[in-house]
DNA sequence: AGAATTTGACCTCT
DNA sequence: AGAGGTCAAATTCT
């Protein structure tokens, strides 16, 4: 118990430290040993949440699909994924650009899933609009799927380079749920925009039924509404990590060869939807490399693993509104974010 | 006409 | 050999 209490704070003193780095990021005159020492802190706090949770053994394995989305539907779940695909796409132009290095295994890329639940009416089509420009290159037929898989790749690719790419799989179970991964952090000129004016400059949504499911402010309050944190194979504290400073965004955390997941299903529509957020976790704007992905050997951060590295953060929280059973810890509708 | 999508072929990995 | 990912010509859309 005391445990779980210690595991909470370290979360929240996680989003906390995300938080004020969000802050620094958009102030032009801190200093880049500011950030650092926020992004090592950061860091240093997600690690001993996740050795706490390491050393309690709560580890969801062998959890059916089934049971995994059911866990998501309705709330905000990060969980480790297993080792990423590296086999994945061995002709993408991402492996052959760099003819120096061995293909693969030195190019880690960075991936992340979620899964989006569009209404009925527009579930025909898809969720659409994320704020990125996608252009379509190819769909396949995936084994045991019932629904094609979409690729979808940047459309400022060739003129600018931007490596990032889309993945598009609808779910068998509720074709109104579609799976979302994503690859690569972008590298165009919309990337190294503020997320939040460029997602709000560049959505052209004249779909009243639609509605923005990766705004930031959406996410929030997304966040705001439920959160569950669900954790397995945590086998990985055993690897390093990797840079945070190509995080996609707040709840989507990629560690080196494992990702943070988050899913975003019915809290799209919740019905306790409020004003939108003008503060919180919102979203890491980070400059990638021109690559656009981790240089292991330049953006790894040393790890501060020792108590004194770790600031104590005064965190105003009701922990008595937590629920922990022993797998997931939930606090629901408490409006901790300012 | 140019941009975007479709779709069969091709490549790589397991 | 089969599966997943990408390419690129053909087709469709704007």
């Amino acid at each position: 118990m005391e445990d779980s209490k210690n595991l909470i704070q370290e979360l929240l003193q996680g989003m906390e430290l995300a938080r004020q780095l969000r802050i620094y990021l958009n102030v032009s005159s801190s200093s880049n040993e500011t950030r650092e020492l926020l992004i090592e802190k950061i860091i240093s706090t997600f690690e001993k949440a996740l050795e706490m949770v390491n050393h309690k053994g709560h580890v969801n394995v062998g959890e059916s699909s089934q049971q995994k989305q059911k866990h998501t539907l309705g709330t905000v779940a990060i969980r480790m994924l297993d080792s990423p695909p590296l086999s994945s796409s061995p002709r993408s132009e991402d492996s052959d650009k760099d003819h120096n290095t061995p293909r693969k295994r030195n190019v880690v890329p960075i991936r992340w899933t979620k899964q989006i639940r569009v209404s009925p009416g527009m579930a025909v089509e898809g969720p659409l609009d994320d704020g990125y420009s996608w252009r379509k290159y190819g769909q396949k037929d995936i084994l045991g799927a019932i629904h094609p898989r979409g690729y979808y790749r940047c459309t400022h690719r060739n003129v600018q380079g931007c490596l990032a790419t889309k993945q598009v799989q609808r779910s068998d179970e509720d074709p109104t749920i579609f799976e979302i991964t994503y690859r690569g952090n972008h590298t165009c000129t919309m990337a190294s925009l503020n997320p939040i004016e460029n997602q709000e400059t560049n959505i052209v949504n004249t779909n009243p039924q639609s509605f923005d499911h990766e705004k930031p402010e959406q996410r929030l309050n997304d966040l705001r509404t439920s959160l569950r944190v669900q954790t397995e194979n945590l086998d990985f504290l055993n690897q390093s990590f990797a840079p945070l400073n190509h995080l996609p965004s707040t709840s989507e955390l990629k560690f080196e060869n494992h990702v943070l997941e988050s899913s975003y299903a019915e809290s799209f529509n919740s019905p306790s939807y409020v004003s939108p957020a003008n503060s919180g976790i919102g979203h890491f704007s980070v400059s990638p490399n021109p690559s656009g992905f981790p240089n292991v050997a330049s953006d790894m951060i040393p790890l501060a693993t020792s108590a004194a590295n770790t600031p104590t953060t005064t965190l105003d929280f009701p922990f008595d509104q937590f629920q922990f059973d022993g797998q997931n810890f939930t606090f629901d509708h408490t409006p901790f974010f300012p």
